[in-house]
DNA sequence: CGCGGATCTGATATACCGTCAGATGAGTCC
DNA sequence: GGACTCATCTGACGGTATATCAGATCCGCG
């Protein structure tokens, strides 16, 4: 939920935290991730987050150097929940029993960006925008999934399933693309007539097609 | 270039403007443009804006209630762009023509999203975040194309070369997710040493595949 | 009880926001 | 060319956010 990799969560001093601390921190993280799913990132102050954990803003600074970095923490939270959509990827790929785990996989992936939807959505414009920090985070939540999901599809080019003009990390890269931007975009698309279960339907359809071929 | 309709551009008080103020305002629409391509939204304060064109903050008040305002009119100019690559999508679709069209509205796509990059990425952001003037602007450029590839993909339904199961309107909006992203993906792709040429050619090839289809 | 480190915050300098009222510029008419 | 007029711009300002300390508060421990 934090974000903190071995031992022990840091300071912006470089100093470790103890139990107040972390409680402090914490408070302060699900406050921005709450301000951010409610206003634009352009307007959550450092201000409002202090006021909505019920402290100050010097408090703030005290654990992130601004918005961007508490925002980072919780988009490193968010990628540690992947690695289970990426075991689905090393199911099954032929016939029904595909489809159907393809099915699994886009509504998993759908639910996934539903539960941090503005996290991620934030997360996408920083490193789009060329964010090491961000790219970095992305990186290490999608590389699995298109590490996995371009074997697969290599896989269907030996057994001369799909087409071998396709470059597996390329394709891999067009799947995962469907995805996100669906997951970002299936409400609007809902609003526009095209139901969830069309939609989460047809996914799989292009998936399955795509990794595993007629 | 200034995204406005069909007589006269407005100022924020509602008067018609002269040469002299719609050069003013040209200006500051560029200078916007220019630092979003810069630095992250976030960081694009009114105040550099009016720096970097030349004038003062309460001269931009006098055209925009805000930054997003600016950013909006900016994205309705990248809007009149696409018709050209809309036209491409009634062309051939059969066999090697069809492949090479395929091609051709790839990389157009990711063209356009070259040249408009960073505008329709906070354009992407805001419609994401639930701005509905944004999410106006994207449904206006994104229809005609969403409903264009839907109706080939009917199409190809008819004829019984693309599985039924698909939902048309669904297709269409994961295509267009794959070009969408992977122009916003691209550099960090070739990054990851898939080539922009790799790119382009799969993705048209997935296009190709699931419109046309077999 | 009182000490010492951990944690928090009031006060503050600085910078941006958004809004006027008034200054400046650029035509027009005599 | 001078005076008038409307279009356009900006200096100045009250309000608020940022980012940083030094010092206040809290809490466990001897």
């Amino acid at each position: 939920m934090t974000g903190e990799a071995p031992g022990a969560t840091l300071d912006q001093s470089g100093r470790e935290l103890g139990p107040r601390a972390l409680e402090t921190r914490k408070r302060l993280l699900e406050a921005t991730a709450e301000l951010l799913g409610r206003r634009s990132v352009r307007d959550v102050a450092v201000v409002d987050i202090a006021r909505a954990a019920g402290t100050s803003p010097a408090t703030f600074y005290q654990y992130f150097k601004d918005v961007s970095e508490a925002t980072l923490c919780l988009a490193e939270a968010a990628a540690a929940e992947l690695p289970a959509v990426v075991e689905m990827i090393d199911g099954a790929w032929e016939g029904e029993r595909g489809l159907e785990n393809a099915r699994g996989i886009v509504d998993a992936f759908v639910r996934h960006w539903d539960a941090h939807r503005a996290v991620l959505l934030v997360r996408n414009l920083a490193a789009d925008e060329g964010d090491r920090r961000f790219q970095r985070v992305r990186q290490m939540s999608m590389t699995p999934l298109l590490q996995h999901l371009g074997d697969q599809i290599a896989a269907s080019q030996q057994a001369g399933r799909v087409d071998r003009a396709l470059q597996p990390a390329a394709a891999a890269a067009a799947m995962a693309s469907i995805l996100e931007r669906l997951a970002a975009y299936h409400r609007e698309l809902e609003f526009l007539g095209v139901s969830r279960e069309d939609l989460v339907e047809t996914c799989a359809r292009i998936l399955h097609q795509t990794v595993a071929g007629r």
